[in-house]
RNA sequence: GGGCAGUUAGCUCAGCGGGAGAGCGCUCGCCUCACACGCGAGAGGUCACUGGUUCAAUCCCAGUACUGCCCA
């Protein structure tokens, strides 16, 4: 199939022609005896549309993938999605509420019925829209963290952390999310600033000898206080230690304790505790063994405990409720505006309620240490390194993770009860009248068994002995806490290693005027509609240029840059085929200097670019290989072909290296391109790595010295207003690099060299020598040229300065290392010259 | 409150001990036989501020001021 015709390329309906050309490409072989290389997508959401964040991580790890693969490598590009309890039982209830109808109505087991009806019908969308971003992963192994298989490996896990302790059930204080009507991990929370009211409410002791004034947020739990508490060094209270007060609004006494927890300088110093609605409470009460009064319940809503005159309401009615009342007893001492921050859901944007609730928690502390003790020793490594500290300042205080989620859809938790018994296994027990425990496991307690479960664990697989540890977990910072621990913890206690040896944390990008992009804020950028305005190529290649090793702000300005260097290319193709390059050739022997430089220019990239890859620095590869194309091989070494100064066969095979370098990053154009070149078989896919060719100090000067020549000769044009096309007369004086370039000189600079001096030129300066150019006799404008003349010499003479300054300082010269000391002296030499040659020039201008 | 990043050209970002870089934008000139999604030449920065270390600091150290993120 031959490409659009003529100087555009265009990839919007080019590219759609190579999504199945890759196909045969990504199923790997476990038995191949080559060289591993593997790695797991972070799943998407099931629910999901690519976003900008998918886009730039797929493009990273498909970049790492062709790369090995052109190496020769074994590439495992493990792909599937995940089940996302919450988001897509979320979406499958909001198409139901719009039917009329709910999970309740249906019940559970038709509700899952229509869950994965739901996934059947847009589960793939994701995965169809990563393959349009040309990623090459393995569609044949496509995993789902709901199949039969990967659910095995859940409740095996969850079965044997039981056994061993670490999975426990327990009454304990949680986030309640009151929107999604379950608990959620401390890690689901968010801490937001409200501005709530402050008010202090007196408790009478109870032996009436005076009061303690509280201060609240929260003044409806007090129906569920079961103590006051103050700081033990605190002379105010001292005496009323061990007293009791009488708590309004009920017929319950309640101590004063002393604890160290109670700051002195907050409110009155004097603290209420609600054990069963505040985390800190809740461990105030265990140190002094103190009850816990539930008086808000897992609806929402005020509880029996509160007492019949606020059963059933709802909290900030009840709160009213109680400030009125304490108003009436005259116990409510003040209340004013109090700015502090309060945990909301990160998933249904819900004030999340802590309370107390029976679920099911693992104990993260015991997996902990070996995961730490991985990452100190070096077995797996942070990209940017700084992340390895982050990791291991969370892990040292890691916290019971709650796991059980009141949800239908998810891995059901594997615990069955009849009356007292409990029954753990992977299969239900034998006999009548069990029931399963109704709720279902945290989506993220199946994610953290990903690297393996994928791979067919828990049997033991060629996939799981071939593949795994997988080499290189790519993702954002935002799931280190989340999953890329939990991955490690879990990888380590199940398999006894690593899931993975490289973690690289990328980029989080930003909506051009630096807020978060999303969708509900309306800063969302969809890379689908990139893709149809740029192809696919020209995203991956701006993503990969604007990653860094901070956030970046999106900028569309490294799209295009991405779509001029597809253009490029094929440009770049149209020309050297048509002057007979091609590929497939083996190393050409280079014919002339340039041939030489160009073979040398493209040696200093790739291995500049191979170490940019092999650190994780995209923006540096994409940086190198956008000006190897436009600068070395564009600007110059194809005009030195169009001179004949260059010989096609080197450029067929140095534009072969080029698409080879370039093709992890911009896999179709360079497809593109290869199909054009005469003698090229297969696919650029599967071509080796780009040859580094040889570096060559010699013609690296000849054609440094020929471009700082031709530069000088445009620059005279441009102030002087020669038109760009006309042939100066010319002649060089003292540069001998220029020597082996003298004809490409006179067809790119557009001069006639000749060997004598040329009657009223103007001297160009040179690193090395001069250039003296002439128009014609009358051309000359004297104030022009002493201008420019001036210019020169007052820049010169600044530089002169400069190293004479730094001479003249004795610690310098006795200080710093000689080559630099001896290259002080050398540029005052060459300046010195410089100046004197311009002052003789001004001279003669008279 | 604790911690971590960042502050470099109009914009978005590289560089990180020895003469300030890129892309875009801007100015000027070119439809030069691959490319006007192009080619050529330019203008534009006390590298946030204050101290310190050093022969030498945009770069290292300390502090200040903003900005962002994480954890309480």
């Amino acid at each position: 199939m031959s490409t659009e015709s003529g100087g555009r390329y265009d990839p919007t309906t080019d590219e759609r022609g190579f999504l199945g050309a890759w196909d045969g490409l990504v199923r790997a072989d476990p038995a191949s005896g080559k060289t591993p290389y593997s790695i797991a997508i972070p799943p998407p959401n099931v629910t999901g549309a690519l976003h900008m964040g998918h886009a730039l991580n797929n493009t990273i790890q498909d970049t790492l993938i062709r790369r090995h693969r052109m190496a020769g490598d074994e590439t495992m590009w493990i792909c599937g999605t995940d089940h996302a309890g919450i988001a897509t039982q979320a979406q499958v209830e909001k198409a139901l509420a719009r039917e009329g109808t709910g999970r309740q109505e249906l019940g559970r087991d038709a509700f899952l019925e229509r869950v994965w009806q739901w996934r059947a019908e847009y589960g793939g969308t994701i995965i169809g829209q990563l393959k349009r971003l040309g990623c090459t992963m393995d569609y044949t192994r496509e995993r789902f963290t709901m199949d039969d298989g990967y659910h095995d490996a859940v409740v095996k896990v969850f079965v044997a952390l039981h056994e061993k302790g670490l999975i426990y059930r327990d009454h304990y204080m949680v986030n309640w999310d009151p929107g999604l009507g379950s608990a959620i991990s401390d890690l689901e929370v968010e801490n937001r600033e409200v501005t709530d009211s402050l008010v202090e409410i007196a408790y009478p002791l109870t032996d009436g000898s005076g009061e303690i004034v509280v201060a609240t947020v929260r003044p409806e739990t007090m129906l569920g206080d079961t103590a006051v508490a103050v700081n033990p060094g605190d002379p105010r209270y001292a005496g009323m230690v061990g007293k009791t007060v009488r708590l309004p609004l009920t017929d319950r006494e309640i101590p004063v304790i002393a604890d160290d927890y109670v700051a002195v300088d907050f409110g009155t110093g004097a603290l209420k505790i609600t054990p069963a609605h505040d985390q800190n409470d809740f461990e105030v009460a265990r140190r002094h063994d103190l009850p816990a009064i539930s008086v808000i319940g897992e609806d929402g809503l005020m509880t029996v405990e509160a007492g019949p005159a606020y059963a059933g309401m709802e909290p900030l009615a009840a709160q009213e409720k109680v400030k009125d009342a304490l108003r009436a007893q005259g116990l409510l001492r003040g209340e004013e505006p109090y700015t502090h921050t309060v945990p909301f859901s990160h998933r249904s944007g819900a004030r999340v309620e802590p309370l107390i609730s029976l679920q099911w928690f693992c104990d993260m502390a015991k997996l902990a240490p070996p995961a730490m003790e991985v990452v100190r020793d070096g077995s797996v490594t942070f990209t940017p390194a700084h992340w390895g500290d982050v990791y291991l300042r969370w892990m040292e205080e890691i916290r019971p993770w709650c796991i059980s989620r009141q949800l239908w859809w998810g891995h059901q938790i594997p615990v069955w009860y009849r009356g007292d018994e409990v029954y753990v296994g992977e299969v239900g027990p034998e006999g009548d009248g069990w029931v399963q425990d109704p709720d279902v496991l945290d989506t993220w307690f199946s994610s953290a068994l990903w690297p393996f479960a994928t791979l067919g664990w828990p049997q033991e697989t060629p996939e799981l002995a071939a593949f795994y540890p997988t080499n290189v977990l790519s993702t954002a910072r935002d799931i280190i806490f989340l999953w890329v621990a939990r991955m490690i913890m879990m990888g380590l206690e199940f398999r006894g290693e690593i899931p993975f040896s490289d973690v690289y944390i990328h980029s989080v990008i930003q909506a051009p005027d630096g807020r978060r992009m999303s969708k509900s804020l309306g800063t969302g950028i969809d890379p689908l509609e990139l893709i149809e305005q740029h192809g696919a190529d020209a995203l991956r290649f701006g993503l990969l240029l604007m990653s860094s090793q901070q956030d970046v702000r999106f900028s569309e300005e490294k799209i295009r840059q991405g779509r001029q260097l597809v253009t490029k290319l094929w440009n770049a193709t149209r020309l050297v085929t048509s002057r007979g390059g091609a590929a497939g050739a083996g190393v050409p022997e280079p014919r002339t200097v340039g041939d030489r430089w160009i073979l040398s220019a493209l040696a200093a990239a790739v291995d500049d670019a191979d170490r940019a890859l092999a650190g994780y620095d995209f923006s540096r590869y994409a940086d190198d290989v956008y000006h190897l194309v436009f600068d070395d091989y564009c600007d110059w070494y194809l005009e030195l072909l169009k001179a004949e100064a260059a010989t096609p066969a080197v450029a067929g095979w140095a534009l072969e290296q080029i698409l080879a370098l370039v093709h992890p990053m911009m896999p179709f154009v360079t497809e593109a391109c290869w199909r054009e070149m005469p003698g090229a078989r297969g696919l650029m896919a599967v071509h080796a790595p780009p040859a580094a060719g040889t570096p060559d100090a010699e013609a690296d000067g000849a054609v440094a010295a020929l471009r700082e020549a031709v530069t000088a000769v445009r620059a005279l044009r441009n102030q002087t207003g020669i038109p760009p096309r006309e042939v100066l007369r010319a002649h060089v004086t003292d540069a001998p690099a220029l020597d082996p370039v003298r004809g490409p000189l006179e067809a790119i600079g557009r001069v006639a060299l000749e060997d004598r001096p040329v009657e009223g030129g103007q001297v160009l300066g040179l690193r090395g020598g001069s250039i003296e150019v002439v128009r014609g006799a009358d051309s000359v404008d004297p104030a022009a040229e002493r201008g420019r003349l001036d210019a020169d010499l007052a820049a010169a003479r600044t530089e002169l300065a400069r190293a004479q300054k730094m001479l003249e300082n004795p610690k310098f010269v006795e200080r710093a290392p000689a080559h630099l000391v001896e290259a002080e002296r050398a540029k005052v030499d060459g300046f010195a010259a410089t100046i004197a040659d311009l002052e003789e020039r001004l001279g003669r201008l008279g």
